[in-house]
DNA sequence: AATGAATGAGTGTTCATTCAT
DNA sequence: CATGAATGAACACTCATTCAT
């Protein structure tokens, strides 16, 4: 609880979250947040500039929120590992956040809805600090890719179709282990041993 | 202004899918489509029980494109050289699909939309398709693949995230290569040889 | 069976009355009653200039069987017993007809939606009908009516009201003897003892 | 703009009472109502949630206020005079009502098109009431009548012709006395005297 | 004459946004 | 600041009518 002025904001924005998680943002009437945050409909737009503006707000405090844990992951491994360790904690934290709100995550990805620039930079500041962890494996002679900025959304990907499509008994530890492995070593070669 | 069906409803159906690629859904308006069809609105409703169906029957087409293109080039693979070439071959197929109907792949990605069940069938059918050409090369021995429904919804994405971030000069061949080689043997390992 | 015209067109008259009977006028689709009529819609604007053109067609057709078996019934009956046994008389055509074509009979009430003159002054000469009977009676001193034109639209709506709200068992002899008993001699007075 | 219900509503129903009198339903536009009663057409649907409700709501409030006023009428009466005085203010209230609200009377004729059950329940009410005031005095040997179910909805009907028929100039108290008349003694026997 | 595919004006309804209180 | 009643532009869908075959 900051300022009260924070607190509601807070309110709307996590009232609003859960709902355009439910359904695609046209089926969310500004009512239904109203109502759902118990708040009058005009409150809303003391703090929002328009229905947009929440959806886009919201998504850019999602991506800021996983932006600052990456960084702090990023950050918070030492380099001797090498850089792939920095690959599998990323992987791991993605998935972690996506575990963690997943409706921020699905919400996240390049939609065709809302066009934004500030959610562009964001989402492309993301990509990029998973494409400086595999240009500096490459760097590193310990990653071999021609296409790092294409490999990076395809980890970016990966999480999402992970957290889409995996059966909901399979844990995270061993969906991170599937797609680092995928990502690792691809899925040629001698039989699988592992899980 | 004879017979029904037939050209009439390509029409209508090539005109929408170029409209809903350049904006979402509620953004197209029925006037849109039939002026650009050159059509009269209340004709779009001979062919089409309402805007959704519509919507509904055209991704449903392009699946079903996608889906006899890629039971073809399943088909058509030669067991001898084994399951690899096999994805080899439906990597191929997606990527020159969507190169084809940029729109149509991007629209049948599975969104929160639509939730027609007959989409959902058609997805899980082409998704079912590259899982069983992964299971037959476990099976062989040749692919080492804990998940493959999941890996098989890597596979999916991967050529959507390619026809999304690629550099616009990037030749399908070389999408191709890349797919493959990361789906294959990873990034982990030895520097980069080509490319 | 007349000419192959007349037979067409009695079909469409003799569907539209019948659907018309069911629905009101603006959910009766002209697709019904083509389909119905097992007709192209097309045709039904060979022999009817639109959809008002049928309904007031067929209203129109009813008032005029009604008022040939009206004129045949006074013209029929015998001077001498008086202008009461005229009435007695009209009633039962009136009742009989409704009868016959419940539909008919409701729909040529004065309604509040279609006003073509030809059906105003069709109904004009109904109600004139009976209006002649009670002036003959008034003349002959054997009825006392001081409003014979009200009256007479009474009497009109009398039939309707029987025939909208007689429990379904009720004979129509025996609304008629009420209609009559009510017009004739009122309700007020000694305690009945008929029926 | 700011407390809901009381006034508007009653300023949309009056506008719409007036709209819907003059044209058939069909004909009148929510645009037209909205505009005649100087509201947004939005805030038609604040109180309405629909055209036919508003509708239904219309004829409704009018059977309604009919009804209170008709019991009044029968409460009112003296037992004294007997049952024939009750059915004299019961016709006189009737017509007052429909010299007050024409379109009211005509709207709530049993009509082909609404079939909203509070409608029925309501016009039976009102009859209901017509006929336990016959009843009464047939009870009391006043009044001889075979069918009072059926002689209440002709009370209800002299009073929607003679709205409908009279000439303009003919006083309410002279229509009140017409009806009575032949509701008293019908208009078979001796020569008018009166008017 | 007969057909039914095509048409598009017309309309009920929704919902983001405003603003008087 | 907070509210929610008021607003009206926007839009999907219907259906009487036309007209090419």
């Amino acid at each position: 609880m900051q300022r009260p002025d924070d607190a509601k904001r807070r309110q709307i924005l996590d009232t609003a979250a859960r709902l355009f998680a439910a359904k695609p943002f046209h089926e969310v009437k500004l009512d239904d947040i109203a109502a759902a945050a118990k708040l009058g409909k005009g409150t809303i737009y003391i703090y929002f500039k328009s229905k947009d503006d929440l959806y886009v707000g919201l998504i850019l405090d999602g991506i800021e929120g996983l932006l600052a844990e990456l960084k702090g992951t990023v950050e918070g491994t030492p380099a001797r590992p090498g850089a792939w360790s920095v690959l599998e904690n990323i992987v791991g934290s993605l998935l972690a956040f996506g575990r963690r709100y997943p409706h921020l995550y699905s919400l996240m990805r390049a939609g065709v809805d809302i066009k934004d620039p500030r959610l562009n930079d964001k989402r492309a500041e993301v990509a990029s600090l998973c494409e400086q962890a595999i240009r500096r494996g490459v760097r590193a002679g310990e990653i071999a890719d021609p296409h790092p900025a294409l490999t990076a959304q395809y980890l970016l990907s990966f999480v999402r179709v992970a957290l889409l499509y995996a059966p909901p008994g399979v844990s995270e530890a061993s969906l991170r282990k599937h797609i680092l492995r995928v990502l690792g070593r691809g899925i040629r070669g001698e039989t699988a041993r592992e899980q």
